[in-house]
DNA sequence: TTGTATGCGTTATCAT
DNA sequence: ATGATAACGCATACAA
C-alpha cells in the first residue's frame, strides 16, 4: 500500500540521482574514478532516501561480512567481560562487529552458526582439549584464533600468556616470603593454561626445595564458586597453610571470600595469589596480589592473529606469547609465624 | 585449483542427491509435501557435502537474519554482563544470535551498523533523554524495546523494573532502623532510572518526616568509582552521614570499598543500600543489601516483547514494569549513636 | 567517466 | 511430489 515505507535500495537512490545503480556502489564507496558531480548528486539522493547498504546483499556478492564471532564462557564470570571488551573495542576499532557465542562444558557452542557464512573468523577464547569446535572450524574453512588457551599441537594461530613462567614467579615470590605450606587450587587439567600454571608453581617451588603437599591441593573450574569452596574446605581440613595459589583472579576472588568469611585477615593470615589481574583485582577490599597479563593486549594481538589470517588463509600459522609480570598489592604476605 | 575446497551450495547437494535445488531447499527447511525417500537422500547428500545454508543468500529473501543486537555500556562495569547474559541466554534460546553494540556518553553506538538489515531487532539497555537513537531506529523501522532503562513518551516497548517503588521502600527501611542523616549517590538526571530512583528516594523519606540534605547528595555515573570517590567525598566532608544510598550495586560496590578502606565496618559504621541485586551483591564481604530486580526475567521480557515487535511491527506498544523486593544482607544496620 | 549485464545462494511462486 | 524460474540487493567485469 504505501512503497515509501519501503526500505531504499541502491536503485531507488540511482533513480532519484538520475544514474545506474552501480554508479550509486561505486560512489557510495569512494571508489574514484567518477566526476565529482556525480558522486554528489548521488550522496545527496542516498541522504535524502536514508539509504543504508544492505548488508545481506552486500555480503552474498563479497563473501564478507565484517562479523567475528566470540566464543566465550558465562559473561557473569568476571574474567570474561574483561577479556571480550578489549576484544570487542579492538574488533569495533578495525570495522567489525562482535558476534558473542556462548560455550560452556554443559553446552558446548554450536558450530552451525559459525559455518553458515553469518562470521568472517572466530575467536576461541575457552579452547579444550578433546573439543571438536576447533576441528569443525578447521574443516568448514573458517579462519579462527585461540586466545588465553590453546589446544597444543592444534596447527592454529595462538595468542596466550607466558603462563609457565608467571607460575614460576608466583612460586618465586611466595618462597621468598618463607612460605613453606603452600596450597593451591589448580585450573581444569583440559585446559593449557591450567596445566601450565599447575606445571610452572611446580617448577618453581621444586627449584627451591618444595614440593606441593597434595592435602593442600584442590581443582576446579576457573570460577568464583571453586575458589570459595576449595578455601573453606582448605580452611576446614589442613593445617597451617599459609598461602594459596589460585589458577586465575576469579578463583582468587572466591578465596578472598571465604577466607575473609572465616574471620581471616587476608594478606597477614592468609596469601593469596591470583593469575590474570582482572580489574576487580585492583578493587582495594581485595588488593589482590596477581601475575598480570595485559587482557588488552591479548586481545588487540588475537583480533590482529585472526584479521591475517582471514587476509590470508595459507599464511603460516603464529603463536604468540605475551609477558607476563607479578603485580604487587596486598594479599600476600609473610608466612605466619607456626 | 581445487574446486573441493569451496563452499558446498544448495545446488551441489541437488547435483549429489540428483535432485533439483528447490526440492533441496525444502527437504532441509522440513517442510512437508515430500516422499520421505527423496527427503532422506537430500539429507544424506548434505551430511555429506558438510553443506550448511549460506546465512546471506537466505536472509537476502526472508528478510531475516535471526540476529539481535543488544546495545550495552562497557562490560567491564559488572552490571552489563549481569543484564547481557541473561539477554543471550534467551535470545539463543528462541534461535537468535547477540551482537554486541558498545553505548557510552563519550562515543554513542552506531546507527549504520543496526539498519542495514543485519539486525532483526535492537534491545536498548543504555537508553538517555535527549539520545537520538530511539529516533533513528524509529524512522529506519527497526523493531527496538527498551530495557532497564526508558524514554518517558517515547513511542516504544519497555521493560523496566518499578524503580521508584524499589526507592520507597530504600527509605523506609532506612527510616525504620532509625537513620535520618541519609546520604545519597544519586544516577545520571537524564536516566528514567536514575530520575525514578531518586524520586523514590525523596518520597519516601518526605513521607517519613525526612529529607536528603544536599550537603550529603553526590551524583555520578552508575559505575564503581563513582561510587568509591563520592563515598570518600562523603565520609571527609560530611559528620554523621550513617547510610548511603546508592543509585545501583555498581555504585555501592564502589562506595562499601571506599567504607572498608576508611577503615569502617560496613552494616555496623555505614550502612550501604544498592539497586538491581547483581550477582556480585550476594558475595560474600559485601553481603551487600539491594533492591532486587530480578534481572533474568528484565531480560526474558524484554526479549519477548522484542520477539512480538518483530512478528507484528504495527501492534500497540507493551510497557512491562517488573516487581522489586529488598533483598535484605549485611550491608544495613541501626544507625550508629551520634 | 558511466552504463549494461551477470551472478552471489537462497526462498518462494508457479507449473507440471 | 518435484522441477523450472524468478526475485532479493549488491558488487563487479566488461562495454562504451
Amino acid at each position: 500500500m504505501s512503497p515509501s515505507s519501503r526500505r531504499a535500495t541502491s536503485h531507488d537512490v540511482a533513480r532519484l540521482a538520475g544514474v545506474s545503480q552501480s554508479t550509486v556502489s561505486r560512489a557510495l564507496r569512494g571508489l574514484g574514478g567518477m566526476s565529482p558531480e556525480t558522486r554528489q548528486r548521488v550522496e545527496q539522493a542516498a541522504r535524502q532516501l536514508a539509504y543504508v547498504p544492505f548488508e545481506a546483499g552486500r555480503s552474498l556478492v563479497t563473501r564478507a561480512t565484517r562479523r567475528v564471532g566470540v566464543v566465550a564462557g558465562d559473561l557473569t564470570n568476571p574474567f570474561f567481560p574483561d577479556l571480550v571488551e578489549p576484544m570487542r573495542a579492538e574488533l569495533e576499532h578495525r570495522g567489525y562487529r562482535t558476534v558473542l557465542i556462548p560455550d560452556s562444558v554443559e553446552s558446548p557452542a554450536d558450530v552451525q552458526v559459525m559455518t553458515d557464512g553469518s562470521l568472517d573468523g572466530v575467536i576461541l577464547t575457552t579452547a579444550r582439549m578433546g573439543s571438536r569446535l576447533p576441528h569443525q572450524l578447521a574443516d568448514a574453512g573458517v579462519p579462527f584464533v585461540f586466545t588465553n588457551r590453546e589446544i597444543h599441537g592444534f596447527p592454529a594461530d595462538a595468542c596466550v600468556a607466558d603462563n609457565r613462567l608467571g607460575a614460576v614467579a608466583t612460586a618465586n615470590l611466595l618462597v621468598d616470603l618463607g612460605h613453606r605450606a603452600v596450597g593451591a587450587i589448580l585450573g581444569p587439567s583440559d585446559t593449557s593454561n591450567g596445566r601450565e600454571r599447575e606445571a610452572g608453581l611446580l617448577e618453581g617451588l621444586n627449584a627451591r626445595g618444595l614440593y606441593l603437599d597434595p592435602a593442600r591441593v584442590r581443582r576446579g573450574e576457573f570460577d568464583f564458586d571453586t575458589g570459595y569452596r576449595a578455601s573453606l574446605d582448605l580452611l576446614a581440613n589442613t593445617d597451617r597453610t599459609s598461602a594459596i595459589v589460585c589458577s586465575n583472579d576469579v578463583v582468587a576472588l572466591g578465596a578472598c571470600n571465604a577466607v575473609m568469611k572465616a574471620g581471616l585477615a587476608v594478606g597477614r593470615d592468609m596469601t593469596i595469589v591470583g593469575f590474570d589481574n582482572i580489574r576487580m583485582a585492583g578493587w582495594p577490599v581485595f588488593g589482590l596480589t596477581t601475575v598480570g597479563c595485559d587482557l588488552t593486549k591479548l586481545a588487540a594481538e588475537s583480533v590482529r592473529l585472526l584479521m591475517l589470517r582471514i587476509q590470508d588463509p595459507t599464511r603460516s600459522h603464529t603463536r604468540v606469547v605475551l609477558d607476563v609480570n607479578v603485580v604487587e598489592r596486598a594479599s600476600h604476605g609473610t608466612a605466619s609465624v607456626n
